[in-house]
DNA sequence: TCGGCATGTCCGGTTAACGGACAATATACA
DNA sequence: TGTATATTGTCCGTTAACCGGACATGCCGA
């Protein structure tokens, strides 16, 4: 039996890993006692008490007079308070594009909306053997000119679009000012959704030799991100490129999109654990 | 200097705590390094890797490949999700409660509305000299009858109540059968209306000796709960005790609505802290 | 080439976390 | 009333594990 299952340590602080597991058994139930936790976590008993006075001090944990019971208090929110929708989904999308970048070689990002901008939350820039200029995270991308701009506004909600065009309108960014040209943007939008798909506008380019295009990533039928795929543009044309990984672009972009509306749907209580509670052995 | 103010470690355990820190301090960052945490904490560089990779294998904390900065993950929101909105409100009130009962001899209590149903979350019987019975924390109270129920009902927004009555109609006890007679709950209404408190019905009491009368707790003009207050029936009437206690009633589900309030507002960012991110000295 | 800055890892000393053991209290039942 | 069981709470010696000094590496600008 000894060194059984590869082994289940990696590394990591034992006491505070303990107390994690004891927080996350708090939120499974709406109160406990401390023999309660000793039984759904297997910690001792005298263990709990010092783990629960250590979150008693950080005011995360209260104890209910009347009843003797523990309850979570409304700090514990600030133990993941930081966390916005906007990442949610590039979380998620980490390794689908891990994937994808195996499929297709050339590198791929996820972008999302904010502050009248796309801005690159995770590439796959340095994995990809084609990749010319490394990190892009946090990169900002151009509403009308960037195939991530151009692939979101095409398909996001139609008061969101109108929006996000009247707050361009005042945009100082040079890029921002074509939002005053009706006819250029329903130009950009028809031919986005006729295709699919989009391209970026040779006006913007992160790198010059590359080019971009990008399929929005679409939550409940509209869109939430875009899924951009740079190449350099000596190697193949756009519709070439989309030929060959279309299909995959738009696998992932569906994959993406089925687990956020997975994860939307059950918005707390869990299945899949990475950490048991309660070890199996 | 030795052993100055008071001595600042009460309990806990060192290392547990140190993660708290750390993820706390990273919700305060859309993603940090290990030396702007070791900067924000004050927590020697190699604890901070110690403990970014314990929150790693919890799937907590995941490092994004590009930047390799230290991000939040989706996961986060299980050492928070068991928090539900309506122990909230008791936990606020708990200290204002604590403060009511040394000025209101008589034990009063915090209810909230969840299946149909009152419950009482919060309770200062056990504090106060004059309880009969102890322990009440969890007690199911009917709508129509207590006093807690009427208080809430005669207060929540309209559409609230209509779906509550709706629903007791298709109920099991007993005491709800009276959903059925509009009249009887327009005249419990207008009355508790009337006079901005409700009383208990004869037909439902925890103890045979007591009597309850509550004001609701009024979170942007509407109920979110009620605030009742038990009495000796031999020792006083409702209206004595009302004429000597409502102002503070009030007062106490006022203060408990305005924290709500104010809670609200800032979704999550924060100042009052208990625990400072970085030790003063 | 060098100095400054950031990242990452090793390892021995010290500490504080661990859990066995015991005490206290409450409840049930004969 | 006495006995048994269940639960809560605390003490304390042992030892595992946490700690941080020290070192190595890589990057950048002067």
């Amino acid at each position: 039996m000894a060194e059984n299952s590869s082994e289940k340590r990696a590394s990591g602080m034992r006491s505070a890993e303990r107390l994690l597991i004891v927080l996350r058994a708090l939120n499974l139930r709406n109160g406990a006692t401390v023999l309660e936790l000793n039984r759904d976590t297997g910690i001792s008993r005298q263990a709990i008490y010092r783990i629960l006075d250590t979150l008693r001090n950080f005011g995360y944990v209260r104890r209910q007079e009347a009843t003797d019971r523990f309850h979570l208090t409304h700090m514990v929110r600030r133990l993941s308070s930081g966390f916005k929708d906007e990442e949610w989904i590039a979380d998620i999308a980490v390794p689908i594009l891990g994937r994808l970048v195996q499929e297709v070689v050339w590198p791929t990002e996820l972008s999302t909306f904010s502050d009248n901008a796309m801005y690159i939350r995770e590439s796959t820039r340095g994995r990809s053997p084609f990749t010319i200029d490394r990190v892009a995270v946090g990169q900002r991308l151009p509403m009308l000119q960037s195939a991530s701009g151009r692939a979101y506004l095409s398909y996001c909600p139609d008061p969101e679009r109108q929006a996000i065009i009247e707050n361009l309108k005042s945009s100082d960014d040079d890029f921002d000012k074509v939002a005053h040209k009706p006819d250029y943007i329903e130009r950009i939008l028809a031919v986005t959704r006729s295709r699919g798909w989009a391209v970026g506008d040779d006006s913007f380019r992160l790198h010059p030799k590359t080019e971009t295009l990008a399929v929005p990533v679409l939550v409940n039928g509209y869109a939430r991100a875009s899924l951009p795929l740079t190449y350099i543009a000596s190697a193949a044309t756009a519709e070439q490129i989309a030929e060959r990984h279309m299909n995959q672009l738009q696998a992932a972009a569906k994959e993406i999109a089925d687990r956020m509306e997975e994860m939307q749907a059950r918005t707390d209580d869990d299945d899949d654990d990475l950490i048991p509670i309660r070890e199996a052995s």
